[in-house]
DNA sequence: CGGCTTTGACCAGCGC
DNA sequence: GCGCTGGTCAAAGCCG
């Protein structure tokens, strides 16, 4: 009989997201940060109204029942199986956890169309069941039958509880985590503003820092969405201008505009898009490339251009502007990780002190896109995949390419506004880390002593381990979001070390936050602490029972940076993602 | 046949 | 100035 894949199910969910399509996972990871994203004007108290649902779901209410339904098919799937759940259950709740149990099935097992008739017959029978004894007897079904069944049925509504009850403390996790980022940002900014204050007294001879820092100084909470948005703006600006001013002898010379091209600068891009022709062919030999490359790796070529000193801006300022890169540690046998974007092999290497050579990539999914990538294992452990991303896309991307891109940008975004906004040209990395990642904050490793500076992703390491491999230059926060070897690992394994980790993230944020801030706007987060005691233990389950669909995807890694940048670009109004949207709406307003 | 990969060569920056 | 290294180009070959 099928009817037992349903109990089979719901013991073991890690099971039936073995081989989940990756969109729909993809999907649900960013229905859930959509659904953080949201209530901006709620941020501070987004969840706690969610989660607190789930405590009385012995009450179904019409609300409750909207909600419920949109939680548990966020998470899990995508399609509208609530159609299938034609029978007339008076209980919402219970209607809502069958569909979503439903699905994982639909995922797991290699059933979707039986499995859904099989489900219609239990949902009949969980529904007069649930209801009550009054059970529907055809007269043809025997007692046997029916006992069995409602024991099945039985069996069904706890795991189903127990399921909303994971979910509720998925929801609580999510709820403190946002939590903690927000306060973290408010930290954040906070700490910028002090920092900018005593630049600013320091040099007095900024003259477009000036503005800026009036932009900062604002006030405390509401500017806390405000301001750091209208850095990455004011920055981008200031920074062309800067370029424009000093050398307005070529549109090359604007390719030297470092990251702040890709907050703003994107109408340059496009036009000089538009200009290049790349269609004849190839590529009209290098003289195009600057252009392409305007925000990419050309730098060898953009400081030629730039690299009179004539220039008001500051060298090293330049040189960290100039190029910013988000790097992803990653776990895989794949010869690299699926970001959604289409890519063009252009050259390989072989890096110093590595034996595996160094891949160039550059995006082909749009004639001119600057956005380029480094693919290149790691010397340590060659299981570790390093992909490094530069540039901005220029086109529209798929969401799970979004998802990638919107992190490089969301980093590159944030090195760029350190950069800009401190007066030596490189910010505190602390405070970048807290700013690029500060609900993943120890996922987030942030070189400031490079060239250029680089965000890195790592979502290969332990907690513990983890610190073994950073050169002393990097910044490390401990706790990482390890889903391991997303390739080969499977799937029970990940959610163990990225549910704990998870765990340990909020544990870390909270901590952080009542050591560093200890201000009354963390009062209201509070609540984390009190809930890990107890909770510590189902906590990872419930976590691991997540994490088992998400991570079992192996597109993990750009959906997780997704998730990331995602919620990084929600609070800085929208940098990231919105910001790809205004590259495409510039682009597009400008061709005209 | 078009697109992609491979691979040697070229170029520029940087350190000694 | 020289060598090393990183990054890119572009011709040749491969593949669907």
């Amino acid at each position: 009989m099928d009817k037992g894949w349903g109990l089979a199910l719901d013991c073991d969910p890690h099971i039936s997201f073995n081989k989940p399509s990756s969109a729909p996972v993809l999907d649900s990871f960013f229905k859930i940060k959509k659904n953080l994203d949201v209530p901006d004007s709620v941020k501070m108290f987004p969840f706690p109204v969610t989660v607190s649902r789930r405590d009385d779901h012995a009450s179904p209410s019409a609300a409750d029942d909207n909600r419920v339904v949109v939680g548990e098919v966020d998470f899990f799937s995508d399609s509208k199986n609530i159609a299938v759940s034609d029978n007339r259950n008076d209980d919402d709740e219970s209607k809502a956890t069958c569909v979503t149990v439903k699905k994982e099935n639909s995922y797991g097992e290699a059933a979707p169309r039986s499995s859904l008739h099989v489900n219609t017959g239990l949902h009949l029978l969980t529904a007069n069941t649930g209801s009550d004894q009054s059970t529907v007897d055809d007269g043809v079904s025997s007692d046997v039958d029916d006992k069995r069944s409602k024991s099945e049925l039985a069996q069904l509504q706890v795991e189903l509880q127990r399921m909303n009850v994971e979910n509720q403390r998925l929801r609580d996790m999510l709820s403190q985590v946002t939590n903690n980022y927000n306060a973290l940002q408010m930290h954040l900014v906070a700490l910028m503003q002090q920092q900018q204050q005593q630049q600013q007294q320091q040099q007095n001879h900024g003259t477009e820092a000036n503005q800026e820092h009036e932009v900062v100084q604002v006030k405390p909470e509401e500017k806390k969405h405000e301001v750091v948005p209208r850095q990455f703006l004011d920055l981008g600006p200031s920074a062309e201008t800067d370029e424009m001013s000093h050398s307005s002898s070529d549109e090359r010379t604007r390719s030297a505009t470092p990251l702040a091209n890709m907050e703003t600068a994107s109408v340059k891009n496009s036009a000089n898009q538009e200009n290049s022709s790349f269609r004849d062919g190839k590529r009209i030999g290098r003289e195009e490339s600057p252009d392409s490359g305007s925000q990419g790796w050309n730098h060898s070529k953009v400081q030629k251009l730039n690299s009179p000193p004539s220039k008001g801006i500051d060298q090293s300022t330049e040189a960290t502007m100039r190029k910013a890169r988000v790097s992803v540690r990653a776990r895989s046998e794949a010869p690299m990780i699926t970001d959604g974007c289409q890519w063009r092999k252009y050259g390989q290497k072989m890096a110093k002190g590595n034996p595996c050579p160094r891949a160039y990539y550059r995006c082909t999914m749009a004639v001119g896109c600057p956005v380029r990538k480094q693919v290149q294992r790691c010397a340590d452990d060659r299981t570790i995949l390093i992909t490094t991303y530069e540039g901005s896309h220029n086109h529209p991307l798929p969401p799970a390419a979004v998802a990638m891109a919107s992190t490089t940008t969301a980093a590159a975004s944030m090195l760029l506004s350190g950069s800009m906004s401190s007066a030596d040209g490189l910010m505190n990395p602390n405070l970048l880390a807290r700013a690029i990642l500060p609900c993943s904050s120890s996922m987030a490793t942030i070189s400031a002593s490079a060239p250029f500076p680089t965000v890195t992703l790592d979502l290969t390491h332990n907690p513990n381990s983890q610190q073994v491999l950073r050169p002393p230059t990097h910044l490390q926060v401990p706790f990482a979001g390890q889903p391991q070897n997303f390739a080969s690992v499977t799937a029970p394994q990940l959610p163990q070390v990225f549910g704990q980790a998870l765990y340990n993230q909020s544990k870390f944020s909270g901590l952080q936050l009542s050591q560093e801030m200890g201000s009354s706007q963390l009062h209201h987060q509070s609540q984390p602490q009190q809930l890990q005691p107890a909770q510590q233990p189902s906590l990872v389950d419930t976590v691991n029972a997540a994490t088992a669909a998400i991570t079992a995807d192996p597109n993990f890694t750009a959906a997780l940076a997704a998730a990331i940048s995602s919620i990084i670009s929600g609070a800085n109004g929208n940098a990231t993602t919105s910001n790809n949207n205004g590259n495409i709406t510039n682009n597009t307003s400008n061709r005209n």
